[in-house]
RNA sequence: GCGCCUGUAGUUCAGUGGAUAGAACGUCGGCCUCCGGAGCCGAAAGUCGCAGGUUCAAAUCCUGCCAGGCGCACCA
């Protein structure tokens, strides 16, 4: 299925050059006027400099060469050197149609070939509940997500769980420390510890579940490490809940501790020793860094006292990642991981033959306001707005909405009372309102009897008025704002599609009605607010934000 | 100090080197006999952080400043 219209007019262009068409990139975008025409592109510009024709012989060569294809209505060249495209009307019924038949699957693609595609989001540390700055990360990669899988990739995604390392350690020294408390003893609570509430709840848990073991494990050790996994299964089987709660479905989490178990991570590390990315000094095994990255101090794969860090296991868990034949490696990082990203990727992809490398995506932190008040988020210190608690305050559609409506490099502020307040007046609801309105319309035409029927039989050039043409050209364009999303990894261009077709809708709901006495136009635009229908809901489920028929 | 990101209307944000920089919220003024007024129509609101440069063309690219965020671990 390719109902991209850009590509449409793109291969004509390509088609009309003809042999010597080496052309360079075409760039086809929505001008902003309505008499530069539907969509229009500046080649004339760029094909000039590159080949000394005069821009204005390359627009008019072009312009007769395009102007006999059916699904355009007229093609203009416009001084100083546009080529503007008017999309004929027979295409915008067909498109219209289109919609009715494939429904759901109108946007969809062929674009990624069924590559798969690993994308890794979220994957927080189980060392307490996911806070507000998690959402973001869990918005952004799952929408990507949704969004891959729709123009053809077969997407997994994966929750990397960290489960190794000195973070597990102090975790479940809190927890022991707390126990000791519900047991009456008095216990200096580590400096480093996890100070949050939640850890006395998990001791108070564990006190009952474990009480066993913990009464015949006398050894510290086996104490701790055991109290170790209790807590991560505890904090993890919370972490899912949150994250169903906020619409996020995992296809497997991936447990760091792994690596140990299968011998990767002892492979990955000799491997790199083998190619001579490595060295030792001060006791430890260092990556040469500053092979691939100038100007970069190298890092530590081995520690002295043995232990690898999470640089090593993270390298390991990226060749696995390729073992499992995965063509891309999506990672979603919050901005704190801004410098690592370029060592595990010189790392990555020199150990592999075909050279793939993880593709990072860094999302800027997320400053939390209760109005003109910050909120600091320390899962250590135990001061956080935790991601429960934004469910229940705003909603799982308000919140995620929020999160995916802007650009991951953009330093949002997420003003708590600001979105609880607004939230009658909020985008998500005029967007999710036009979906419920169009349901209520056809809870009336049922109510009145009548009925859609094929879309084939139905005669849509009865559609004429100024606002049903912009609601056919909008849909038009609904195939490319999809793939583009999908190749600039950016669910947001989503959004502002959404809010433009919801827009659309209202104004033409005001001026005019659907169902009249004219029973051709009825069932005419019955199918033109279906297909309107159709595309919001397929958006907002992009999104992960629920498409009601009630409000 | 070095690296990455950001700076656009009162506020939150869009904006693929192109044509007169957009939307929402907020403010002000209009619109309900009729499919849902969580809507529609209109108005006011901008030195695109500052200064240079490249280009026929710069919010967008380059350089230098200023301001903010985050990194620069034998943490993860």
């Amino acid at each position: 299925m390719n109902n991209s219209l850009k590509k449409l007019i793109e291969d004509s262009i390509i088609e009309a050059l003809g042999e010597q068409g080496n052309s360079p990139p075409i760039f086809i975008t929505q001008p902003k006027k309505r008499e530069w025409g539907d969509l229009s592109t500046n080649l004339p510009f760029s094909l000039s400099r590159k080949t000394g024709e005069s821009i204005s012989k390359i627009g008019e060569r072009l312009v007769s060469s395009l102007k006999k294809k059916n699904f355009l209505s007229r093609v203009e060249f416009t001084p100083p050197g546009f080529l503007n495209f008017f999309i004929s009307s027979q295409y915008l019924v067909r498109t219209l149609k289109n919609v009715l038949l494939q429904r759901e699957n109108f946007a969809s693609f062929s674009y990624g070939k069924g590559k798969k595609v690993h994308i890794d989001f979220v994957s927080a540390n189980p060392t307490g509940p996911l806070h507000i700055g998690h959402a973001r990360g869990a918005a952004i990669g799952d929408s990507l997500a949704n969004i891959l899988s729709k123009v053809g990739y077969k997407v997994e995604r994966e929750y990397y769980i960290c489960d190794v390392g000195g973070q597990i350690e102090r975790l479940s020294r809190s927890v022991w420390v707390r126990l000791q408390e519900l047991e009456g003893k008095r216990v200096f609570f580590p400096e480093d510890g996890y100070k949050g509430d939640y850890v006395i709840e998990i001791a108070r848990k564990a006190k009952k579940d474990l009480k066993e073991e913990l009464s015949t494990e006398k050894k510290e050790e086996r104490l701790l490490d055991l109290l170790g996994k209790f807590t991560v299964k505890e904090i993890l089987k919370e972490i899912k809940k949150d994250l169903e709660d906020f619409g996020v479905k995992y296809d497997s989490w991936f447990a760091e501790s792994t690596l140990y178990e299968n011998r990767e991570i002892f492979k990955t590390i000799d491997e790199l020793q083998k190619r001579g990315y490595t060295y030792e000094k001060d006791g430890a095994l260092w990556f040469k860094a500053s092979l691939f990255l100038k100007e970069e101090k190298d890092r530590v794969l081995k520690r002295k006292n043995g232990e690898y860090t999470y640089f090593a296991r993270d390298i390991s868990y990226h060749q696995n990642k390729l073992s499992r034949g995965f063509d891309r490696m999506i990672n979603v990082w919050g901005q704190d991981h801004i410098g690592y990203a370029p060592f595990l990727k010189v790392a990555v992809e020199n150990l592999d033959p075909f050279h793939r490398s993880p593709e990072i995506i860094i999302y800027q932190f997320v400053t939390l306001m209760r109005g003109k008040e910050k909120i600091s988020a320390s899962t250590r210190e135990g001061e956080f707005i935790s991601l429960r608690e934004v469910l229940n305050e705003i909603g799982k559609d308000v919140a995620r909405f929020f999160f995916v409506s802007c650009n991951a490099d953009t330093h949002l502020k997420f003003d708590l009372e600001l979105a609880k307040k607004q939230s009658a007046e909020n985008p998500v609801f005029y967007i999710q309102y036009a979906h419920a309105r169009i349901c209520s319309i056809f809870k009336k035409a049922k109510k009145e009897g009548i009925k859609l029927e094929d879309p084939e039989k139905i005669r849509l050039t009865s559609l004429g008025e100024p606002e049903e043409i912009k609601i056919m050209k909008k849909i038009c364009l609904y195939p490319d704002v999809v793939k583009e999303a999908a190749e600039a990894l950016e669910p947001h261009h989503l959004v502002g599609y959404a809010e433009e077709l919801a827009a659309l809708f209202h104004q033409f709901y005001t001026k005019h009605r659907v169902i009249s006495d004219d029973k051709i136009l009825t069932l005419a635009r019955l199918c033109l607010v279906e297909a309107v229908r159709i595309v919001i809901e397929d958006t907002l489920t992009l999104l992960g934000i629920s498409a009601p028929q009630m409000m």
